[in-house]
DNA sequence: GGCCTGACTTTAG
DNA sequence: GCTAAAGCCAGGC
């Protein structure tokens, strides 16, 4: 494993243009390990780069906003996302089809 | 160096 | 179609 997994992390979540979402799964494969998306989620719970790591675009394999314990949680999340243009195909679920990143 | 935890994903019932 | 359980990867103690 490299040392610099989260680095990639940290910088693959940072392109993440306004308006478009990640998932998990595709961030892990980004960062070279395609099964590490859980690894991925608790790189983006610690977030020592704060503003400089809009977790917010990150979600689950099927757009499920998950985890987020920020203000508000996924509510906020969601309202966040949404906000930026994001679809939306569900309370908290994002519309991948329209609304994720393609590197 | 080894064990536990975790913002996930996938397969089976 | 939905719920439950198992598995995989990296970080922290």
């Amino acid at each position: 494993m490299e040392p610099k997994f989260t680095q990639k992390v940290y910088k693959i979540t940072n392109q993440i243009p306004k308006g478009k979402v990640a998932t998990y799964k595709q961030i892990a494969t980004l960062a070279g390990s395609p099964g590490a998306s859980r690894a991925v989620g608790m790189c983006m719970k610690m977030n020592p780069n704060a503003p400089h790591t809009p977790c917010h675009r990150v979600v689950a394999s099927d757009g499920a906003l998950y985890g987020y314990s920020g203000n508000g949680g996924i509510i906020k999340k969601k309202k966040m996302l949404k906000d930026e243009g994001v679809a939306f195909v569900d309370k908290t679920t994002v519309d991948l089809l329209t609304s994720q990143w393609k590197p």
